[in-house]
DNA sequence: GGTTCCATTATGTGCACACAAATTACGATC
DNA sequence: GATCGTAATTTGTGTGCACATAATGGAACC
């Protein structure tokens, strides 16, 4: 009949869920669910393994494996290329370049950087628009060394867009949050002041070195969705 | 020596980060790279599939195996139980039921629950507090049908950490967004009417049906961090 | 009683092999 | 030239085995 390892995972899905297993219990061994369910060790080893990346069950040598007490869930999104994000809905895109400066950070900023004091970063302003209208506004501060000789011209390609595919990143950070639109912001947006905006705040990395941070201010009606 | 899959990982990522293989191209085969790096198949098969799980690369069949174009970043993030979330910032947690009753919900979520119309959810409302200061209001609607006889008393235990506990669920959407309080909302957070807050709306599942909706709104200041 | 050390045990992982599945490339046929 | 069928290729996955690694519990010892 041959097993594969999503039938193991669908079957130790179902006992879970059937509260067979209860949260917090131990559950038999990787050998004896191989025995049980007519299959490889290294099998039921596969779908255990994705069961607890997926947060539901915990695992540790020589302790067993447990359901987990807090089946924390663990949600994934994918964070398009906001061109490709809106084109996605079927809406034109274009990307409007509010500024480009060399300034020296604030101090937030350039201890984020660790750039020493007076070396002047690279400030970036633009506007994303779907069909003509604000959908997102980004304020950047990126790393001049990261530029070619020409800098590509950022009136024609989002900065975004052209990191992505020209700096190789090894990690970063992000993090979502709720704010008042500033008055400044709102004209940009045109939306009203204080309206509340999604704010996603992106710092990526690489090579351990910060290459640019970002702070993106979604216009009113933003939903991110993600799965569970 | 004995290379490990995590190795073979490490050594593909760096390739990739140094344009030695340019996105978009194709990259050698496993069998390939198993010789030429010195193990099996099997470990060159479980580093290509964490990348390309992580969305660097992008595999097919007989195609073969090239690197991502847009490599679209995949961030994940874990929703702990809020209890726990603010118990782990050293904060102590309670939770204040604000209404408990029967009630007709709205024809959108009467529709999202695929309920009879004149049948009542159980409707939900609470506050949670981080060391006695507001951190998060809840309005919740539930299927009574979930509940035990006799019902749990949302007055000690909140309706999440009840159900994380009691319902096993098996599916379920969730997104993020941003909304102005309103009057009752900010008078319940204790912060400004109009003050931006942090939405999470949460629709929970099991076998396919609809058990629990809730709307999360977070007060001022809150961020959700989440891992590249 | 407490500390150290070690055998036991469950998971983690590598390897060689086999076959399955998908898709492409190519050749045969019309 | 277009269409169809088939073979070749690449990834996907199962199996049995071996050994590595980590954590546990208890024995030995002070």
């Amino acid at each position: 009949m041959a097993l594969g390892w999503e039938d193991i995972r669908t079957e130790v899905l179902r006992r879970i869920e059937a509260r067979h297993w209860a949260p917090g219990a131990l559950i038999p061994t990787e050998e004896a669910l191989a025995e049980e369910l007519g299959c490889a060790r290294t099998t039921v080893n596969r779908a255990l393994r994705d069961l607890a990346a997926a947060g539901l069950l915990e695992r540790r040598r020589k302790a067993g494996t447990r359901v987990a007490l807090h089946p924390v869930r663990r949600a994934r999104f994918d964070i398009p290329v906001t061109r490709l994000e809106i084109e996605g809905r079927g809406q034109s895109y274009a990307f409007h370049l509010i500024e480009e400066r060399r300034a020296e950070p604030p101090a937030a900023v350039a201890s984020l950087f660790r750039s020493p004091p007076g070396v002047p970063l690279l400030r970036l302003r633009g506007l994303h628009l779907a069909d003509n209208r604000p959908a997102l506004y980004e304020e950047r501060w990126l790393d001049p060394a990261v530029l070619p000789e020409p800098a590509p011209d950022f009136r024609r390609i989002s900065p975004n867009e052209w990191l992505v595919s020209h700096v190789p990143w090894t990690g970063g950070d992000i993090a979502f949050s709720a704010a008042n639109a500033c008055p400044e912001e709102a004209d940009i947006l045109g939306c009203a002041p204080g309206a509340a905006l999604f704010v996603c705040e992106r710092v990526t990395e690489a090579e351990g070195r910060p290459i640019t941070s970002v702070r993106l201010l979604h216009a009113p009606g933003y939903r991110l969705r993600a799965d569970l």
